[in-house]
DNA sequence: CGCCAAGTTCACATTCCGATAACCCAACAT
DNA sequence: ATGTTGGGTTATCGGAATGTGAACTTGGCG
């Protein structure tokens, strides 16, 4: 696999090189900018797996460089976390509001950091599967606030069918396998029925409509706009 | 605006002159100790809007004074941004975290100091953004006073109940799983039971009503208005 | 010291999702 | 016709996830 690469924001040049020097010696690919807008400009041009940004800067701070990044879709599979010094507060909800995936402690030791980077990154290669919106027939479906829009009407649907529906509608027109949906919605040790998957197709059709799901007898499923 | 308030404490005479003087040309109101303990009481007495403590100081140095700040509630919402010598390596630094916003590294010089503290001011203030000026139905959340005020009536909740509100209603609609709600209020070391969040999303529903939170189960909760 | 509030935990109670069993239906092969 | 295969439908049950009230812990304060 190739190294991953990380993109560093900090305007310290002192605490730069100093988490460039431990995250290099761990085998990650460093790049690095003193600002946010250096750092967004530099995170556009290299899709960073994950960037590492300072909350406090001149120029453009953390916060607003993440929400700038969170609206680059180019930039959606990029991890971002926060560098602050603080730990109790606001300064927290902020940055999560602006869209970062983690926010870490400054200062921080090497060990922590490391370990805190590679949890991220794990995070990311078993990233969930959701497609993005679909919105074909007046059907949108929302992961972020977990609802389902049917002709504007909002409609809340439990876990497990949410997923389903999510994984059909990802490629409409496609067929999806048993196993296959078995395999992303269950996962590959749970071992369940065979009727279980058309249990779920079934209320989806009560709830959504008949004509969204086509059954391919001896394929699988697929949705249908 | 009135002046923000700016407590400075540091040994040096020198220096405590040097950076006043910079301060209160910047049109900061200043005051100044000589030592952490002078420096945590007159805090205590005056809920400064940001301190500047000095590390390396007799009777009570800067990490030992920014720890005892850190224990008194009523400066939850003062920033605290350490002073230190450049030269000791950051690895030193990263040894102790009293829960400082920022470090800022010695000599620095006065462009440099002003531009950093206002880069912290905004973000204190800034993070009122938090609910802003919604007020979908008669819900308000005033993260300055730490206060909310539903629909006229000013109601106070404590702290943990207040971020876990702001948390949710910074975004009415989405979902916050758990693991997002512990990193965000909890902070991602401390660990509590698994009861904890539904006791707080109570005492809330008790508070403000049940219709404002939902619950996903097996996702987690959002805010509706 | 004793009180109070905040925060957490514990020991249940409750809800509701998800899986399954049991049965039905349709298409096709023999 | 009859059996076989693959899917559709419905009702039901167990259990995980959440709700809840009370007890416990902690820290601040008079």
């Amino acid at each position: 696999m190739r190294k991953q690469l990380i993109l560093l924001v900090d305007d310290e040049p002192d605490i730069l090189d100093f988490i460039e020097y431990n995250l290099v010696k761990e085998g990650y690919d460093v790049r690095t900018a003193e600002n946010g807008k250096d750092g967004v400009a530099l995170a556009k041009k290299l899709t960073p797996d994950l960037i590492l940004l300072d909350m406090m800067m001149p120029e453009m701070d953390g916060v607003e460089a993440c929400t700038e990044i969170r609206k680059t879709t180019s930039l959606d599979r990029t991890i971002v976390a926060m560098l602050t010094a603080r730990g109790e507060d606001y300064s927290q909800i902020a940055g999560f509001d602006a869209g970062a995936d983690d926010y870490i402690l400054k200062p921080v030791k090497p060990r922590v950091l490391i370990s805190r980077i590679q949890a991220l990154l794990r995070r990311k290669k078993s990233a969930s599967y959701v497609g993005g919106d679909y919105d074909g027939t007046g059907l949108m479906i929302d992961p972020e606030r977990y609802v389902v829009l049917l002709e504007g009407k909002e409609l809340s649907l439990p876990k497990k069918e949410f997923e389903l529906l999510s994984l059909l509608a990802s490629q409409p027109g496609r067929v999806f396998g048993r196993e296959k949906i078995l395999a992303t919605v269950w996962g590959t040790d749970v071992v369940v029925g065979d009727r279980t998957i058309d249990v779920h197709i079934r209320k989806l059709r009560e709830k959504l409509g008949e004509h969204f799901f086509k059954t391919v007898k001896g394929v699988g499923y697929k949705f249908v706009g």
